[in-house]
RNA sequence: GGUCCCAUCGUCUAGUCUGGCCUAGGACACCAGGUUUUCAUCCUGGCAACAGGGGUUCGAAUCCCCUUGGGAUCACCA
């Protein structure tokens, strides 16, 4: 286990899609090794699907890799000496590998349909066998082979998987997994058009490279012995692996778009805190030790560990998600904060396009930051202490129809225009007018907030009072429904 | 069905490699109290797991075997 070569990893997407939350963590890992270790992490864009592919998918990746923080030191917009990172700019670069394939007979040529050779799986799999491969072709000499290739008959590639080979991959994170080559089928390395397929590919890229090591999801795994047989007939040096858990939904399955949002742009979107979310996704398969469960990016590199990740998949579990979420707004210094939530607070048209976190919007905001779990939830906490008056919701309303509100929050009023500005205790005074009044604490206050936040629910009152300032304060509590005595009985 | 992987509280996990310190620890969720004028936060306490069966051993969550259960994969997609 003594590996000298320099710390190269790779995050290798396709862009047919959003990054997903499972690609997501794998990019993660493979960060954070290379962070690590003092380590290159490249990215690589797998885009031989000419038809899936598209600019949108890839620009949505790199932004949503950017909104985690992994940067990348090679790949797209980032030049190395690798290069090029897109598989389509690569084609000619595997040339040479085919030809010499072919050449020493490790890839043959075969001439069967892929109708014909799926209905003989079928049957294998009826038959409760493994289907391996149509005879015909694997033994037919190169000679009939270039011949009927010259005559223009459709071909494809295969793979010449030796007979009784033992594959051992040793994995960091699963130790030694043993695979027989006869168990593989002889597999399709290069399409009729001469494109070769990912595991063809996917092994010549790596080594060319330099990947020291692969660290992907789980899936992968019976994908390794076919790289390996690549990397064998090519006498190329293999990479260490380490095939991280699946991600499972709320049904024990591979996440899935039906158990929930499974792109990180949803969550992005959504208002969930970055760090809460890298934090979260390295709590998925990953540990630090028994008790830390909240940590930074750095804390998570001053230990990483290859061995310290999981061997069993993991349920999404968005309750404790919810929770590091508060937990992270918690954590942030107020100005942060407050520039987090003000898009929300735009797009709610509670504050003007061009609003910024000045100090008056941070002690506004600041009263709901241990309240909320999403940036995207504080508008409609908040929403009660803009404007003038609120919108007054059924409880609120409900409280002010009771009996004698009118004159409690008359006597508050008068209580607070009397006091000095800015006042220093609203909780005193209000005791005071309850005093005065005969009334508990409770009845007195309980119209009150619904008079002043239009809800029963919220801050303390006299950050309450502090914020919308004396002027509003009293406004509210002498225009409420139930003050002007017109209010409309409850319909 | 073939191949491969996995198996500790409902969930994420520590402990497994290097048996004893484990009457199995932490966190989320849940329940009960407390703080708070309300909600939230916060604090305290509680509930709750080594899948089953065989071995090996003085001793097993930890090592071995079997069973059971779950998952991944089986494309001229990556």
């Amino acid at each position: 286990m003594t590996e000298s070569r320099p710390v190269r990893v790779r995050f290798a997407p396709s862009p047919t899609g959003m990054l997903h939350i499972g690609g997501a963590r794998t990019a993660l890992f493979n960060w954070a090794y290379a962070r690590s270790r003092g380590g290159t992490f490249l990215l690589r864009i797998e885009d031989t699907d000419i038809e899936r592919n598209s600019e949108e998918s890839l620009q949505s990746i790199l932004d949503s890799m950017r909104w985690l923080g992994l940067d990348w030191d090679e790949g797209p917009e980032a030049d190395g000496n690798y290069g090029p990172y897109f598989q389509s700019q690569r084609v000619h670069t595997y040339q040479a590998a085919m030809a010499r394939g072919v050449e020493e007979g490790w890839l043959y040529r075969c001439f069967a349909s892929a109708e014909e050779l799926e209905v003989q799986r079928e049957a294998a799999r009826a038959a409760k066998t493994n289907w391996r491969f149509d005879p015909r072709f694997r033994d037919l000499s190169k000679q009939d082979a270039e011949a009927r290739h010259a005559a223009g008959e459709k071909n494809v590639l295969r793979f010449r998987v030796p007979e009784g080979e033992e594959i051992v991959i040793k994995d960091h994170i699963r130790g030694a997994v043993a695979f027989s080559s006869n168990d593989m089928e002889d597999w399709v390395a290069v399409r009729p058009n001469g494109m070769p397929t990912y595991n063809f590919v996917c092994a010549l890229d790596d080594s060319a490279m330099e990947i020291s090591h692969v660290i992907r999801g789980e899936e992968h795994l019976v994908n390794t012995p076919k790289q390996v047989l690549v990397y064998r007939a090519l006498g190329l040096a293999e990479p260490e692996y380490a095939h991280v858990p699946l991600i499972l939904g709320q049904d024990g399955k591979k996440l899935s778009k039906r158990t929930g949002d499974t792109a990180l742009g949803d969550y992005i979107t959504k208002g969930y805190p970055v760090d809460a979310l890298f934090n979260f996704l390295c709590l998925l398969g990953f540990s630090i030790d028994d008790k830390t469960d909240v940590f930074t990016r750095e804390e998570l590199l001053q230990v990483f560990d290859l061995k310290r990740i999981s061997k069993s998949g993991a349920i999404f579990d968005t309750d404790k998600l919810h929770w590091l979420c508060g937990d992270w707004i918690r954590r942030m210094a107020t100005p942060s904060f407050t520039a987090a939530v003000l898009p929300y607070l735009i797009d709610a048209d509670l504050v003007s396009p061009d609003a910024s976190a000045d100090a008056e919007l941070q002690s506004l905001v600041s009263v709901f930051q241990e309240r909320i779990t999403l940036f995207s939830e504080l508008p409609a906490q908040a929403a009660g202490m803009f404007g003038e008056l609120p919108e007054y919701d059924q409880k609120a309303q409900k409280a002010l129809q009771a009996e004698g509100v009118s004159s409690v929050l008359q006597a508050v009023a008068k209580a607070v225009d009397a006091s000095s500005w800015p006042m220093e205790d609203f909780s005193a005074t209000v005791k005071t007018v309850a005093e005065e009044l005969g009334l508990g604490m409770g009845k007195v206050m309980k119209p009150v907030r619904a008079a002043l936040t239009g809800t029963l629910g919220g801050p303390e009152l006299a950050d309450v009072v502090r914020i919308l300032g004396k002027k509003r304060s009293m406004k509210r509590l002498q225009e409420c429904p139930s003050a002007l005595e017109d209010s409309a009985p409850e319909g």
